[in-house]
DNA sequence: CTCATAGTTCGACGACTCTCGAACCTCGAT
DNA sequence: ATCGAGGTTCGAGAGTCGTCGAACTATGAG
């Protein structure tokens, strides 16, 4: 099947999520250990929800996509679509019911390590 | 230089770990998101203290060498010699001083996914 | 309809990861 | 002095990662 292409369905465009049993925790790191996928962590925490665009992210369109990705992949953010955005949105609650407390100590971690970063 | 041969110095085979100020969480987390590095957190977390032949790796002997070597770069372990033994610690109080609560959460993720996963 | 906006997909590329075997080094024991 | 056990180093190979630009596909506004 040569890309599904100008023709039928294409509902609204449905993104597979992890359930959150399937969320393995090798693969929630690997998300959480690259600086641009960190930055996008950070930004979701401190505004809730945000589409791709809003978070400034110093890479092109399509990197910004893969990374987006590669984080809902984890099952670290949601995503869906609201008109022509892309909503992401943290999954805390999953997350904290898989991996209690985690997400809260990474967030912490990377916060330290900014204020360590910026008071040089 | 052909491999610094038979001569002078190694007074006692020095191994370079980062000092905690230098400590990055992109690197700790992408030290942990292996399964092999994975599995030699958890060893030392139950064990305290392990020589790198004592924890039961699937792996040559050079691979071994070569998690170890990461997981002390990015400053999760300390590694010393005894002998003809390099034993292997956890650095639990520098990751608690700079990432606090990010060990504690980390080996609980993991505990709790075996369990999930042995549960199957 | 046409357009602009927002994001996706596709190949490609260089860089890095993980793995290994072979040859080697170090220490402690014989 | 030699040996064995325990690790290290050095390529090398297969595979994954992160990046990009170009061409594409929705969606909503005018």
């Amino acid at each position: 099947m040569p890309l599904r292409s100008t023709s039928a369905a294409t509902p609204s465009r449905q993104l597979d999520h992890p359930e959150p049993a399937d969320i393995r925790l090798e693969e929630v790191l690997h998300a959480c250990a690259d600086p641009m996928r960190l930055r996008i962590i950070q930004a979701l925490a401190a505004d809730a929800a945000a589409a791709c665009g809003e978070i400034g992210l110093a890479c092109s369109k399509s990197t910004a996509t893969y990374h987006f990705r590669v984080l809902r992949e984890a099952g670290v953010i949601t995503q869906r679509y609201q008109g022509t955005a892309k909503v992401n949105e943290l999954r805390r609650a999953d997350l904290d019911a898989v991996f209690p407390g985690l997400l809260d100590a990474l967030l912490a971690s990377a916060t330290a390590q900014a204020g360590r970063t910026r008071e040089a």
